[in-house]
This record gives C-alpha cells, structure tokens and sequence, in this order.
DNA sequence: TTGTACGCGTTATCAA
DNA sequence: TTGATAACGCGTACAA
C-alpha cells in the first residue's frame, strides 16, 4: 500500500500538496506542472487512497449498511442484495449485510454498524408490507427496499403493485379470456389486497364485472391444490392471474390432471416465475417479473444521493436497462414491473 | 460517540492508562482502584471503541470479506451467509459480502476489501465442487466454503458427499426397500459422483448388487418428467434416492400420476428439502439436510481461528446444535449431514 | 504506577 | 503556490 507520504517524498514537495491534487482541490492553488507530477507518480505507484485513514479524519466511510430480517428466508433476497452491491460498488462504496432476528438483536447489530461509521442505511423486507424502520436508524440517511414506510418521512422503494394486478389481467384481457381466475395468497400482505384491486379495475375497464367467487386466496399444498381444483370445476376459468409462483403452480398441476394444456386451453399469468415452476413444468410461465435487483440498485442509488446531498441524477451511473422511477418524489416510490411473454397465454380472438 | 479521551478526563487519568485498562494489559501495571474506576467510567459513558482509530493503529479491522459468484443465484447461499453472519457477529466481527461475477471484476472487488483492510477472506461456492481460491486472496487468511480447493493449501469445509449418498440409501433399505433407484443430476458436480459413490456402497454393503439400469441422470422439466416416468415403467422401483429437491419432485408427479402414494406404495428419500416440494406436494420428504448454515457458522469459527491463530476451540462459542466437525486438519474438511425423517419413506418388513 | 510522545494515513487550516 | 502543523481515536515504547 503505497502512500500519500511515499508519494510526497518521491515528488519533492508535501503531504499537503499532494492531498490537494489528489483530492482535485488544486484548481488555480496548486501548479499545474507539480500537479500534473504528483498525478504521474502517484499512477505510476499505484495509489489508492487509505479509506480507514480517510474516515478517521472525515468521519465518512463510504459505506453502507443493508439491514434485513429474512435475507436468509427467500430466494428473493438474492437480487435485491446483488443490485444494492453492484450500485455500491459502481459508486465506490462497500455494503456491510446484517441480518437481524426480530427486534432482539436489532439494536445491538445497528449499534454495531453504526461504530463501523456507515454512511447510512438501506432497510429491506423481502415482500412489500407496511414497516416501520427500527429507531436506531433515526438521524442516519435511510431507504426502505420493497415495503413502504409506515411512519412516514423515510423514502422507500417498492413494486407496482396494482399495476402488476392490473397489467397481468389486462394482458389476459387482450388475449381473449372473459372468465378470468385470481389464486391470491391468503397470507396477509400489502401486495395481496394491491394486485387484487389491479385485477379488478383492469375487469372493469374491460367492462367486466368481477366475480368475487373468481378470486380465491389460498395457503399451500393440499388445501391450495384443492381449493384450486374446485375452481377449475365449478367456474370454469378460462384465464389465470397467480400471486406467485407457487400459487401458479397449483393451476398447472390441477390443468394437468384434467388434460387441460397450459397456454393452449386455459391461460395463465403469474408473479415472478421464480422456481418451482421453471423446475418442474417446463419454464413458460408469462409473468410480471419483479424488479429485485432493479429495487437494489436503485435504493442505493437513492441512499448516496442523500448521504452525500446531490441530485439522483448526479449520482447515478449511466445504465441500459430500465429507465429510473420518479426518485424525486421524497416518500414512497413505486416501480413500474414489466410483463415478460411466455407460452402460457393462448391468444385467440375475444369469444 | 465517546472516546478514551472523555473517559480519561473524567476519571482524572491520561488516555494511554485508559488504553490500557480498557485493553487488559493493566495487569500489574495499573493501579487496581483506578482501574476499577476507568473501566466503571467507561461502563457508565457507554464506551465502545472506534474501530477505524484501533484499526489504523493495528492494521487489523475484524471486517471478514465473504466473497462469491452466485450469493445471488441459489436460493442456498442464504444459509451460508446467515450462518456466517451470526458466527462473525459472535465474534466480534463484521462481514462485507461481494458477489463477483466471473474472474472479470473480482480482482477489483477483491482490491477493493483488502484496502478496507479485511483480516480474512470467505471464499464461497453454492455446491460443492473442486475450485481454486483467486489468486488476489494469497497471503490472506482464508477459508473456502462449499468446495474443496484444487491447488491444496487452502482450508476448505463442505458437505460429506458419499456418506449422504450412504445414509439416504441405507434408510431405504433399513425400510425395507429392495429396488432402490438414484434420480441424479446431469449437470457435472463433484456431488453428483460422490452421492453415487455412495449410493451404490450401500447397496453392495447391505448385499445388493447395484444396477446400472436404476440410476440416471437427469436435467429438468419434461425431459426429466419422462425419464423418471421410463424408470417407473419399466424398473418399478421401491424406493427412491433423488439428488436435490427438483428431482424429487419427478417422482412426486410421477407417483401421483399413477395412483401411487409416497411414503405407502413408494418410499422417496431427498437431498434439501427446499422449496419446491414444500410448496406444492406436502412438506413430507425425508431428506439428508445440507447444512448450509453450519457451514456458513463454522466456516467463520476457522477464519477467526487462523486470523488470531488461536485454537479453534478457543474461538467457538458455546453452541448447543451439532457438534464440531474435525477442524485440526490442515486441509478439506467433510461435515456429517443429518437425515430428517419425515413420512415419504414406507417402512415395512423386508420382502 | 502513570504520563508523555509518537505514529497510523488523511484532510483542513493557516501562515509563508 | 506551497508547506508546516494540528487533528481524527487509538496503541505502545519509553521516560518519569
């Protein structure tokens, strides 16, 4: 590790200057030549700046603090973390995970990435819900990833909801369904009692009328597929809107068992087609992907832009893909989710 | 944030007697009433030590750098993160995680932790197999996870890939089983040789000769579906050892579609009960577990171990699960996987 | 038994 | 335009 001091001493002149034209505070302080020297040999050292020395003095450190309770309990968490660390990392930070168990452990992990100097936080949950971020994180620049604040006041970052309900019906819409099925999740979550209001506008909008006897919510296993298969028999759906993979799961397994060919006789759309279905039916699941890794990347975006104070735009890198949600917007933004086509929607002419 | 200099100003000493109370090295050099008053002082100013300062002073940081290709791509690298997680933060440590993807940004990832100035590096696999730690890493302490390092050297802990194969087969025969079928993995993977290693040990101990005919191989989908339906059909096994949860679930489907009952006219015994069985057939199988979580937690203990070069023992925290692996070897380290009985196994006389 | 002085690598202030 | 000098919080050799 080469340092500033090794730098000075092969340049001939001081720490100071060097820190200066290091720092690119040598606008019309520092001569240009003795720059332009200083420059050069620290390239030709291979300098990199002591970020611990750095912070000592400057009490920023450059990183961040990604505080979750269930990175560990879903595959989801995966893209939420790589996005967040890609950011991070484009953005010459470093992000430290902790996983927290309920409020037990809560403060005792805040307090310790806190005596780490992180410049702020990211909170995550894996499921959009209403939260409330844990007291230790007030003062600190905060983003909640995929929930929504409940106190207020802290942005947050999160999917679409209703328009998820909305698209992945309209597209069923389009395709000619009239009687179409909703599998919700009966567990109670924000993104449930979203998607199904979606559902219905998009019915609505269609000039359908929604049939509540349509909508189920189910759990797991047995009962879902069991609940599902009344469903099949008593309304005859000809369209299929999932909550998610699993959910959509039991309308293949319940089609299957009746002859019934996914994407050719029945449609389906679902949520996130994640892995149970690209396991074990074959992986055509029309979707409406959720944007984990998008939410990641954008969070962190969000989060330098208020530690280090400067407009969104400034801080984020130029990227190809999805174009950026209205971050200026300073409570929660939602994120618009695409629908990725698969084979499992049969597009015929409206009955 | 309080520092020495407070606590040496209250207690009316200077910050080098504080220092050294607060580190334990007041053992016959402190006078024991004043050190009794510091470290009484610092208690009630709720001291704790910046570790940016200690760490420019020590060049030591207790930040572990865990890093891996695929945190993001397995729904299992949440276990081995969060078993890390908890061993480091036990300790006394803190975990920066970075997800490199392929050798084109790790060197500069790598770069990047070791100017944070980690102690040690965790260098992570999501399967075991045979892999060579990058070359940034030499000179680190490091300890490679979910793998077994090609080049030797390198401490490494993974599951005990043939004895799973072992157990998992035995306890079909212990049931009763007499046609036992491996529902393998097509994908190359150091675990898919040694489980049938294992598997065919068995067999050939309980005096069954193996046969060829009842073990395949198999990718994912309807490819897989049929194959598994050929191995219902013409072999008619009763029993079965299937490599992870996606290829219990051919059998599953398999049996359902023939009016036969897992766990009465089939007994099934996986590898990981993940997912997809969880969600769609019962959480039934009896499986082997892989302890990803141990690992992570263990992984972390050795790290630790040879950072401080401190005896394992001495770095462990109490713990009251599974017992410790044999950590005193130098190099690869087998952990023992448990077998979770649930009801996917019919047990009866044998024929 | 305690305090002084210095260094870790940086940044910031101020005087030259 | 440049360079001492102090400070960030801590650890430690050495002097008192």
């Amino acid at each position: 590790m080469t340092t500033m001091k090794e730098i000075a001493h092969r340049a001939g002149v001081s720490v100071s200057t060097v820190s200066l034209v290091l720092n690119n505070r040598d606008e019309g302080r520092v001569n240009a030549d003795t720059a332009a020297n200083v420059r050069a040999i620290a390239k030709a050292m291979g300098y990199r700046p002591n970020p611990l020395a750095r912070s000592l003095r400057t009490s920023r450190t450059r990183i961040i603090g990604f505080v979750s309770e269930e990175i560990a309990t879903t595959p989801y968490a995966g893209g939420i973390v790589l996005g967040a660390q890609d950011a991070a990392s484009e953005l010459g930070y470093m992000m430290i995970t902790v996983n927290t168990d309920g409020r037990a452990n809560e403060e005792r992990q805040l307090a310790a990435l806190k005596r780490y100097g992180v410049d702020g936080f990211l909170y995550a949950k894996m499921s959009n819900r209403v939260t409330t971020a844990p007291g230790g994180i007030a003062g600190y620049p905060t983003v909640i990833v995929d929930a929504v604040d409940g106190s207020g006041g802290i942005p947050s970052i999160a999917p679409d909801e209703t328009r998820i309900g909305y698209d992945a019906t309209r597209h069923l819409i389009d395709a000619g369904c009239r009687r179409i099925a909703y599998v919700g999740c009966a567990e109670p979550m924000l993104a449930e009692g979203l998607r199904l209001e979606g559902y219905r506008s998009a019915l609505r909008d269609a000039g359908i009328e929604p049939d509540d006897d349509l909508a189920i919510r189910v759990w797991f296993n047995q009962p879902a597929l069991d609940a599902v298969s009344r469903l099949f028999d008593e309304r005859h759906p000809d369209g299929f809107f999932c909550f998610n993979d699993a959910r959509a799961w039991y309308v293949y397994e319940c089609a299957a068992r009746r002859g019934l060919v996914v994407g050719r006789d029945v449609s389906v759309v679902g949520v996130d087609n994640h892995r149970v279905i690209a396991e074990t039916f074959a992986p055509q699941l029309t979707t409406v992907e959720l944007p984990h890794y998008e939410m990641g990347y954008w969070s962190v975006c969000r989060l330098v832009s208020l530690i280090e104070d400067r407009p969104l735009d400034d801080v984020t890198p130029p990227r190809t893909t999805a174009p950026l949600p209205p971050f200026d917007a300073d409570g929660p933004v939602s994120i618009h989710c695409t629908l990725i086509e698969k084979d499992s929607v049969a597009h015929h002419a409206a009955a």
